[in-house]
DNA sequence: TAAGTAACTTACTTTTTTGTGCGTTCTTGA
DNA sequence: TCAAGAACGCACAAAAAAGTAAGTTACTTA
């Protein structure tokens, strides 16, 4: 384990930190292709202003792929990028740890 | 996939968020204990208030587990409960998602 | 001429997180 | 008598993240 793997891993998680991301993330995984006002409705609670940003942020980081299409009214996909489908395994195991929680109880 | 998957999803990262607590998880990995002047130490930039309010916060989640001495001066140990070691796979997997990044080149 | 549409910006406010510096506790050794 | 040591707690300040509301663009259709 080289030792940059507490710094690789803190870098990891901070792409997915906060309050959205992970949220939109799910709502594209499995190839799904939305358009922006697909998330809109399908996040109800986020602002316009929030969406915007993260997907902004998540397509700079090289987690989602944005598709301009110059049309009016405008229309604009988002979708992962195959590193971003690659998330799936490790959104996984996390999942997995947070279920076996139970399954530990510590002595007193 | 239960329809969970995500908001459960949600909670684990949300347990790990923050800019001090994987740096405090990674010195206790591998069954490390370490004592609250030992973290400081090993964790220079830290302030006295963040160490403890974070080590409470992973207390309270069940990721660590606290001992104290009763002596004087006092003595307070920390170490993973078996629930926090067992995140090691997750957060290997998270790591070489971040690794695999450069192979994949998205097509233009 | 005017309203409608999708996908945003921008300016501003509120909330949350993080940081700073000092105080506290109790016993031991100089 | 008094400083030292370990592990905090507390009040306050600064910074970062999130939320709100209104404005923008550039065509299209009524």
């Amino acid at each position: 384990m080289p030792s940059t793997a507490a710094a690789d891993t803190l870098k990891a998680i901070k792409l997915l930190e906060g309050r959205w991301k992970l949220i939109i993330l799910f709502h594209l995984f499995d190839g799904k292709v939305q358009r922006y006002s697909d998330l809109e409705r399908l996040i109800p609670d986020i602002s316009q202003k929030m969406l915007a940003q993260q997907l902004r942020r998540l397509e700079f980081d090289g987690i989602v792929h944005r598709t301009v299409y110059p049309e009016v009214p405008p229309k604009v996909e988002y979708r992962l990028t195959e590193w971003g489908q690659a998330l799936c395994p490790a959104l996984d195991a996390l999942l997995s740890w947070a279920d076996q929680k139970d399954s530990f109880e510590e002595p007193a």
